[in-house]
DNA sequence: CTCAGTTGTTAGTGACCAATTACTACTTAG
DNA sequence: CTAAGTAGTAATTGGTCACTAACAACTGAG
C-alpha cells in the first residue's frame, strides 16, 4: 500500500498489535511537516479541499494517516498552509524575477517567471482550488491575503497604475484555467489562440 | 428534514413500509429534472463537485436523494449538466446584450451583460468550480467546450481580434475569483483597485 | 374497472473518510 | 541505567456519501 518503500522494514516480528516495526529511519517533526505540506500542495492541487483524502496526502508523505493529525491540527489548516505556501513562492519568484529592474521590464520578467510557473501545474492550481473553496470563511480569508500579498507585490515591483496590474492578474487567472483545462493538448484554434503568447515580445500597450 | 413542505402530507397512514403516502401533487419528471438541474447549479456553485452531496440538491429541488438517480444518472453527469447549463445562459445573454452591435460597442455591451451576472454570483462560482474539478477527464472536456463556445461566441459578435478576445476573457476570470473570494465586502484599498470599474466608461486601448 | 406506465418513496449497502485513542519504538539528558 | 520526551503506528469510531433495491401511489388509456 505505501508508495515509499524503505520506511517500513520488512521483517514481521510481532508485538502487540501484531504490527511490524517501523524503521529505524526517523525524522524531526519538523522535517515530516515539510514532506507532509510538500504532498499536500501536489494532491490539493489534483483534487481540491474535498476532492483529497488525508490518507492519500499522508502516503506520498510516506507516514500514516493518523500522524498527519499530529503535525497539523486538521485538514483544513492543512490545505490554507499548502495555498499559502504556493503563494508564498509565487512571491518569492518574482521578487526574483523583477530584481532591480522596474516598470514594463519588471512586469514582462514577473510574466516570464509566471509562464515557468506553469510548468509544474502545481501552484496554479493549488490556487485555483483555493478559489474554489473560497466558500469556506477560513478559505476565503487565506485567499484574499494570497490575493492581496501578490497585488502589492506586483504593484510595488513594477511601479505601474492600477489598470496594468489588474490586467497582468487577470492574465494569470487566465493561465489558471488554460492550465487547468489543459490547453496545451487540444489543437485547435480557440485552444492556440487563447494561450497568451511569449511575454518577451508583447506589446506593452494597445497593438 | 425536507425544507420544501406540503409535497409529503401529513397524515401518517401507514403502509407496507410504515412510510407516510406522498402528495397527490405530482409533477413530470421533465419538470423534477428542471428543478433538479436548477438546484444542482446553487448547490454546486457553492460547494463545487466533492463539496456538494446529492442530498443536499435533492433537497433543495424537493424530492428524495435516491429519486434524483432516476433523473440522472450519477453526481458527476448532473454536475456537467450544470455547468454546461449556466455556460449556455452566459453565450445566450452575451448574444442578446450584443445585439445588432459590433467591435468594441458589442464587446461593452457583454462587459456589462458580466457585470449582471455577477449579480446572481451562481454562473461565475459555477464555471470556477468547474474549471477546479478539471482534473476529471469528463468535466474537463465539458469545461473546454464551454470555454470554446464563449471564444467563439465572443470572436463572432465583437469581430476583434484574438489579443482583445483573450483580454476580455481573462478580464472574466479575474471577476470570477473576485467574486469567489467577496472582494466587494472587503473595504480595502487593493480589493477596491483590483475590481474592474464599470465597462461603459472604460477606455478600449491602453490609457 | 383494470392494468400498464410513471412518479415517487423508504430502507439499505458498501465504501470511504476525518479524527481519536491507545499504544509502541526510538532517542537523549542526567 | 533510567526516565522523560519524541516519533510513529494500528485499530477504531462515528459519520457521510453515492448509489441500489424494493416497493407503493398516482394517472390515463382501453
Amino acid at each position: 500500500m505505501h508508495p515509499k518503500p524503505g520506511l517500513t522494514c520488512e521483517w514481521p516480528i510481532t508485538n502487540f498489535f501484531g504490527m511490524a516495526p517501523t524503521s529505524t529511519i526517523r525524522q524531526t517533526a519538523e522535517q515530516r511537516r515539510e514532506a507532509v505540506l510538500r504532498a499536500a500542495m501536489i494532491e490539493f492541487a489534483q483534487g481540491g479541499l474535498d476532492g483529497t483524502s488525508t490518507q492519500t496526502i499522508a502516503a506520498r508523505a510516506g507516514i500514516s494517516q493518523p500522524y498527519l493529525f499530529r503535525l497539523f491540527p486538521n485538514k483544513k489548516a492543512l490545505f490554507i498552509e499548502a495555498i499559502q505556501t504556493a503563494n508564498q513562492q509565487i512571491v518569492a519568484k518574482f521578487e526574483a524575477a523583477a530584481g532591480t529592474t522596474s516598470g514594463q521590464d519588471a512586469l514582462t520578467a514577473m510574466a516570464v517567471a509566471y509562464t515557468e510557473l506553469i510548468a509544474d501545474r502545481t501552484f496554479l492550481l493549488l490556487s485555483l482550488h483555493g478559489f474554489a473553496s473560497c466558500g469556506d470563511e477560513e478559505v476565503r480569508a487565506a485567499c484574499r491575503r494570497c490575493f492581496r500579498d501578490v497585488w502589492y507585490t506586483i504593484e510595488r515591483l513594477s511601479g505601474l497604475d492600477p489598470d496594468t496590474v489588474r490586467q497582468f492578474y487577470a492574465t494569470g487567472m487566465l493561465c489558471n484555467v488554460i492550465t487547468a483545462m489543459q490547453l496545451d493538448d487540444v489543437d485547435e484554434r480557440w485552444a492556440k489562440l487563447a494561450r497568451p503568447g511569449d511575454p518577451r515580445e508583447s506589446k506593452p500597450e494597445g497593438k
